[in-house]
DNA sequence: TAAATTAGCAACCATAAAGTTGCGTATTAA
DNA sequence: TTAATACGCAACTTTATGGTTGCTAATTTA
């Protein structure tokens, strides 16, 4: 198994993993895997893949009720992903700046 | 080409690409392809490639000065995977209540 | 001018990833 | 108790990914 940040980033890498943990974001109600898959025009066993990807980053929860598997979403774990961000957005305002810099330092020179 | 948030998520999805780009985040002077292949024990076509991905998903930049390219960190298309974010932050501290209630609400039928 | 350096391009390899189908099993409904 | 439903597991296919090596071209240095 990897790292949880990595299979963090992993998750939310694929537009359909974004599609599904949306769509289960906004869902009042729980829903389970074969309710995800009519609803997105896809097998089963796809949207079984990609909520097991989602579940070990810890962005689905699944709770077991008779045959049926009900997923939520959990978007907690998406703060680990802010975290790493936080860091960078202090270079967000003056990020080209460098670039400018550089340029500006080598014209001169 | 894919989509520029898809390519976005894709390019820091690798944990060496964020590695790559973490270095050039930090450095005071831009680095040459080569400088980052022996700074990260890896060929110089693999950094290439990784810088490639991360160019097109424009979190680097890259400046040609005679045989050199020297490659810039720009953190700014980061402010994309954060709007992103932002939507789901408003689940952040009542995440899972959606399960406690479910199991509640079943309990109690 | 000859040698060294920086890098692109192409081919290649191994593995992972996204998705499918088929089949068996457990649970629910008729 | 039979039929239908929900699901997991395994196998398979296709394509993407991360990485390598070999070769060529352009630029810089000796």
């Amino acid at each position: 198994m990897q790292s949880n940040i990595n299979m963090l980033f992993k998750a939310i890498a694929d537009p359909t993993r974004r599609e599904i943990f949306h769509a289960l974001v906004l869902t009042t109600s729980a829903l389970s895997i074969t309710q995800i898959s009519t609803q997105f025009d896809m097998s089963r066993q796809g949207v079984t893949k990609h909520i097991k990807i989602l579940n070990d980053a810890g962005l689905v929860k699944i709770t077991e009720d008779g045959r049926n598997r009900f997923c939520f979403a959990d978007p907690k774990p998406l703060k680990e992903v802010n975290k790493w961000m936080a860091f960078y957005s202090q270079y967000w305002d003056d990020s080209l700046d460098k670039l400018d810099d550089y340029l500006n330092t080598t014209k001169k020179a």
